[in-house]
DNA sequence: GTAGATGCAAAACATTTGCATCAGT
DNA sequence: ACTGATGCAAATGTTTTGCATCTAC
């Protein structure tokens, strides 16, 4: 589980000469440890520190930055001005969709990717070559619409 | 054409009790004359400038938010770090994707919307309102690709 | 002891805001 | 005159960097 997959990061960062300090150490398991939350680095930073207090925010932020550069993070932005982590699934073309809802602004991953066709149209068409996608939907969830008879 | 576009963007600022001032001109007309090229605030702003000298930043900051309020322009953010801007499709449901290509970082608009069908499962499934969705490709785009025989 | 990692403060960057002034009705 | 719009500079918020210090092998 969560100490497998620390030990696999740990070795493929010392497979480039890095390596797995305490702060990076407590970066990745808040990671691991809130994996459905899309957290920013400030999100991050804060949780880290409860643990250890002594962490500085630019360390924070050159952890992802580097986990980013590894491949073990992906770096998205949904578009409100700050960048969120999640880890990348660890067998290749596992993609999955983002919903955001535009009520309460909560993100839900949805892990099916019905994209195959799409991407082939596309790939023909336009002679593109394709190595990621990201799809997001804006709507609302379905806290929101049952909350208040919502008009949207 | 382009006077046609600038009279319509007119008649729905005053019909909200806006004005379409030279300053906001000058900044519909960059984006009017740039339309595939999705460019950031500063971009825009520079380009208003060569034309317009004493407009500020902050002006085209604000026309930028104005116009997206109005659901005239739609903001987006490809993950660099700045927004940017194009127009919405006149006629409502008009999606339309983006090919980001990793080498040059050229962004093409793509016309289809090939997303019905997945808009369908994902509304049935996770019982989700959508409004809107943004895909996006990352990928090599031909140039690229036949440039020199890339191994991407 | 050398190379990488850290914390802190300062810098950089995109964007927003406060405020005095300006323009159009 | 009044309302909204502008330019400028200052403020904000996020992320990056410079640098002296620390740590692990």
């Amino acid at each position: 589980m969560e100490e497998e997959r620390l030990e696999r990061i740990r070795d493929e960062l010392h497979r480039q000469n890095y390596k797995l300090t305490p702060q990076r150490e407590s970066t990745i398991r808040v990671l691991l440890e809130n994996e459905e939350d899309h957290l920013s680095a400030e999100d991050i930073y804060l949780r880290v520190k409860e643990k250890s207090p002594d962490i500085g925010l630019a360390t924070v932020y050159r952890t992802l930055e580097l986990m980013s550069e590894l491949h073990i993070l992906h770096k998205i932005n949904f578009g409100d001005g700050v960048a969120r982590y999640e880890f990348k699934s660890e067998k290749g073309e596992h993609h999955h969709h983002h919903l955001i809802c535009l009520d309460c602004g909560k993100v839900n991953e949805i892990q099916e990717d019905h994209l195959g066709e799409v991407e082939r149209a596309v790939s023909d068409k336009y002679h593109f070559i394709i190595k990621d996608h990201r799809l997001i939907f804006h709507g609302i969830c379905e806290e929101c619409a049952t909350k208040e008879g919502n008009s949207h």
